[in-house]
DNA sequence: GCTTTGGTGTGATGTAGATCACATCAGTCA
DNA sequence: TGACTGATGTGATCTACATCACACCAAAGC
């Protein structure tokens, strides 16, 4: 737990500057969470109350439509933000999954601690104003994405971004990611 | 102009607290820009040292493909804030166009005056952050309807969530906004 | 007024990718 | 060790949508 508060002041600092004495109001307010591959930190149904810092493994948000289908919004590891941002902020309850897909690590922190340090500590508030904004911008990339690249493009941009990917996760999960069926990213992924 | 500012106010006190000094210290670094239907806000290719709130009027952000094909990523109208925010939070030189598809009037702000006063007044940086996160949300929702959506439930989708805009924008527009050809919108948009 | 330009509809045809149906192979668990 | 379960590849077929090629009409410019 210690270790990973450091990492995650190191991960604010990259961003902003936070003295001590804001360091030391704000870290008391997260908690710790470990889960177990296949388990999930979100669930479809439920309120959101928290969004969660990866310490470290992988997971993955998803919905569902009625036939059952699953869509892959985002893979999340090690550094990343996760949580149904919208049931978070709004809330209500979540229509995403986000679940394990490693063994995985998080700090935990509420809605209502989110918004009071970000009342009380100006340079936290900047912080997840300048990550949320980045955010919205690589989300807008994936909109384009999607727009004007075909099935095959967009796998490889995917690889080129995360390398490591592939070796983490089964290649139905890729395609779930990018839109496409199983069997038409085998046709075109050969290695 | 002043008209102007006094709505922008009204529109940032609807998501934070301001004080008067605090508003006091913002305004002066609004400038006032007006443009004619058909002129341009932003262009591919120069850099991007502003973004604008909309003060009436109505804009489309869109970026175009090699072989000339154009994909709109936005419709912006009044209250809505624009810029081609990757070249903007990045100073990198614009990859979108954004033109005027009405005659139309901004309030605009410069990067460094943004992060200027995000750090001097914190209620401001939370604005920004809030702001930004519903974007976030908003595109997430997109991602999610390109996604599980055919062309004619996003077609639908969008003339519920923006009734108005069939009437101010040709048809052409609002497939190339949904990703679909103008032809195939025409076979299931009747009206 | 006439001409040009842009918006819109609609038929015919082409195609990326979905779906269905298998086969193979590796890992896991009793 | 033998029996599942899940990951992956691949052929055959189907389908939503793109593309091409028109026609028609209203608004804008000379």
């Amino acid at each position: 737990m210690d270790e990973a508060l450091q990492k995650l002041k190191n991960h604010i600092q990259e961003t902003v500057k936070l003295s001590e004495s804001e360091w030391d109001f704000i870290a008391p307010h997260f908690s710790f969470k470990r889960l177990k591959k296949h388990q999930f930190l979100v669930q479809e149904g439920i309120d959101v109350p928290n969004e969660f810092w990866i310490v470290n493994g992988l997971v993955r948000s998803y919905f569902m439509e009625e036939n059952g289908k699953e869509h892959i919004l985002q893979f999340a590891m090690e550094n990343y933000w996760v949580s149904d941002f919208n049931a978070y902020q709004n809330h209500e309850i979540s229509t995403l999954n986000i679940d394990c897909l490693e063994d995985s690590t998080f700090l935990v922190m509420s809605f209502e601690d989110r918004e009071m340090m970000c009342e009380r500590v100006p340079a936290l508030a900047n912080f997840f104003r300048i990550k949320s904004t980045k955010g919205f911008i690589a989300l807008q990339k994936r909109v384009m994405g999607l727009m004007k690249d075909n099935a095959e493009t967009r796998y490889n941009d995917l690889i080129e971004k995360l390398p490591g990917l592939t070796q983490r996760v089964p290649k139905k999960y890729l395609a779930s990611y990018l839109g496409v069926s199983r069997e038409t990213l085998s046709r075109f992924s050969n290695d």
